[in-house]
DNA sequence: GTCTATAGAGAGATAGAC
DNA sequence: GTCTATCTCTCTATAGAC
């Protein structure tokens, strides 16, 4: 049953499914969540759900292509502005930076489709950072002031992959190895510590009047 | 069934079981590994694996043990040696890397660990994690030659989720987000590329000349 | 739209033979 | 030590009432 079809009080159930749906597949991944528990925090019986999700796969593709989609439409907004090229870069992970503190839930569905991913698994993933991709490329690599600004050589994928990596990892993982602490890494502070940090990093990766080799 | 009053023959089943589900975990996680598919890798049946751990979780948690106790064991050799200590950080962060390199389905199994150890269910991983954040302390930050150098006050969590998720998440996003190139992460020069981009990375931080405020 | 009831598959655990 | 056979529980999916 798709979003656009539905009545006021059915699509209002539908998000809260959703919803519910993206904060336990977060926390416990896809076999651990059990429609029963995503029935109960909405309010209904299992059985409801089906009426909008066919199974729970289902289910599971649409909280993907919503994470997914949200975080593609705020970076092709922040990319839409027209920027020298490194405010542009630093937009982008500005951008990523602020989403992964908004969606905290995020964090963890990424960990856990990476780990699933495998040299042999590897669809279920790609076809959701595919269009993230393109983006970069088309907004960021391909562009000429890319090819005529002087910048290192580093693999763009190695960049990326600092840059969700750290973010990813530190949001999730902080609040879990720090029991004692009351440290919360998706307050303003915190976020705004880990994007300075980030984007120094990520400067200096580019930055070519550094030797890049070993 | 403890490895240490085995015979020979029981002794090599045990290890095969605990490698198999090593690499079946890490590529399924625990929820999505079937004790068939341990026992059909090893080639014997499913109750036999019972013979040597009591049940799915002990052998889990064997895994984990072994996993972390030999990291936590190269990481201690390496700060035993009594280098001065920017030397002593470089050859932490160089001994995870070569690690991670050397048994790519422990970024997986940590990939996961964190994105199962919520606010609230932390103590999974706590229990292998912190001899390592001990370890660390006691041969790094307590040191007398820590408090003398004039690092730059960054938060050390910060530098070790840096180190962590980056090596992480390379290791095991890298093949799953390029199936085109045949690049392998954990060939020789890409790890190598990799240490020396993560170096630089710490040393930057932790150098008190740069500008540590946004 | 949401419910109750139930069917059916999958997988871990256990008993006991060899 | 390793096997076969079986028990049992959990959870998804389906049928059909309201």
């Amino acid at each position: 049953m798709a979003a656009d079809v539905l009545g006021a009080r059915a699509s209002r159930t539908r998000g809260a499914v959703l919803e519910a749906a993206e904060e336990l597949f977060s926390a416990r991944g896809f076999d651990g969540t059990r429609l029963e528990d995503i029935a109960e925090r909405v309010g209904i019986r299992r059985a409801s759900i089906v009426y909008y999700f066919k199974d729970k796969r289902e289910l599971y593709e649409a909280v993907l292509a919503s994470v997914f989609g949200e975080f593609h439409a705020a970076l092709a907004a922040a990319l839409a502005r027209d920027l020298p090229l490194l405010e542009r870069i630093d937009a982008a992970v500005s951008t990523w930076v602020d989403f992964v503190g908004r969606r905290p839930a995020v964090a963890r569905i990424i960990l856990r489709e990476v780990a699933d991913a495998g040299p042999d698994r590897r669809s279920a993933v790609l076809e959701y950072t595919q269009p993230f991709v393109d983006l970069v490329r088309k907004q960021i690599l391909e562009r000429p002031d890319f090819a005529e600004a002087n910048l290192a050589r580093v693999d763009p994928v190695h960049v990326a992959s600092i840059v969700a990596g750290t973010s990813v990892f530190l949001v999730a993982a902080m609040p879990a190895l720090l029991p004692d602490r009351q440290l919360n890494p998706t307050s303003a502070e915190q976020l705004e510590v880990h994007k300075q940090e980030l984007l120094r990093i990520v400067r200096r990766m580019l930055d070519s009047s550094e030797s890049q080799s070993a």
